[in-house]
DNA sequence: GCTTCCCAAATGAACGTTCATTCGGTCGGC
DNA sequence: GCCGACCGAATGAACGTTCATTTGGGAAGC
């Protein structure tokens, strides 16, 4: 039952697992093959080089974010709970996925991640921008340039994943949960607040 | 008036501008010893290898960050006052020193830092902890792990700093401060917080 | 003061390895 | 028998590292 894209998958995901524990560098394209259960220059028929197939891998993982996201996002939702549940259901997605979490942070620091244009990264730093966009009109958030807010909420949700994964903090609902209203207090805006 | 340790200097610096655009997989030896103006055999009697070379590199821009650190904070300020400092000034020093901060972000990210023991990181990450924890012992802060709100905290540190120097969005000291405002307004302990 | 010797610092061509990539060939479906 | 998928040994370039050699300056001997 293993068609063209299965060996496509398989490619991936060996490539993901190897580069989160060797990094890029530390990754030849022979071990890729051999953890695929491919040969070397089959890759080649899939990818032009080496650094397609980190590219592709990029955009692979971050479409399977975006459509995880969407699936939990409830528009129906009131403002709060909405953004809650967006917080709560990314933050898990990365500390279920962390070979996915690791490789977008190698990725987005090293130099493979500014040669493309990138342009249809766009569509998923979109879908969460607006969420915190309209969170900001609508006055519910503080009044702040909505590309920082969203970045800076982001750069959270990474770190709690991160701390989960790399620390040895247990970290159940209960914690993420102290979190996230953590976070939330922070960037609500507060209408009775004027303090020296 | 060249001695010694101007030598090595310059080959830290070099290898910090090369890893920051390029990389550590693409940064050769042979270029960072043409940038720093010695030849290919020269950093071999300086560092035992190109790792040795990174994990030197990163003591070296630790320490430098520390002793930045070291310098600005103030510990006769009330608390607020002296987090505000502390997040500010460690936010300049990224924003001043960007290359050490890509680098310092590469270098977390690669197998590189899981490799070293890395004791004396404690130094560093504790300077930072003990003034979270005071917070959190004397109720200023959020009763949460001081382990967690740290890590948190410098987070957002960092991502702050990224945002300036990647995005091209203007952000001066009126900005920064918008943003240490709402961090601290995150992290604090509200007393009369009671709600569903 | 001059010469000699010494050694650490520095050099850069050469080496051996590793790695991305290529290519001639096999196999199975149509 | 043709075609696309796949294989894996072969290739050649790039790179980290080595080493025989040069350089420079300071100490010792006279």
């Amino acid at each position: 039952m293993e068609n063209i894209t299965d060996k496509k998958r398989a490619i991936f995901e060996s490539t993901l697992v190897l580069v989160k524990e060797k990094g890029f560098h530390g990754t030849p394209m022979s071990q890729i093959a051999k953890n695929a259960g491919v040969a070397a220059g089959t890759i080649y028929h899939h990818f032009d080089s080496k650094e397609t197939l980190i590219l592709e891998l990029y955009s692979y993982i971050r479409d399977k974010m975006l459509d995880a996201m969407l699936q939990l996002d409830n528009e129906a939702m009131n403002y709060k709970d909405r953004f809650f549940n967006f917080w709560i259901s990314h933050c898990l997605f990365y500390i279920k996925n962390p070979n996915a979490l690791f490789f977008m942070e190698q990725f987005v620091n090293s130099p493979y991640s500014n040669r493309d244009p990138l342009q249809d990264n766009e569509r998923f730093q979109n879908t969460f921008r607006d969420l915190i966009k309209t969170g900001v009109e609508t006055g519910v958030l503080k009044s702040v340039n909505s590309l920082i807010l969203s970045a800076l909420i982001h750069g959270t949700i990474v770190n709690t994943a991160k701390i989960h994964l790399c620390r040895r903090i247990n970290m159940g609902q209960a914690e993420l949960q102290q979190i996230v209203e953590l976070i939330w207090d922070g960037m609500r805006n507060i209408p009775n607040a004027s303090k020296v």
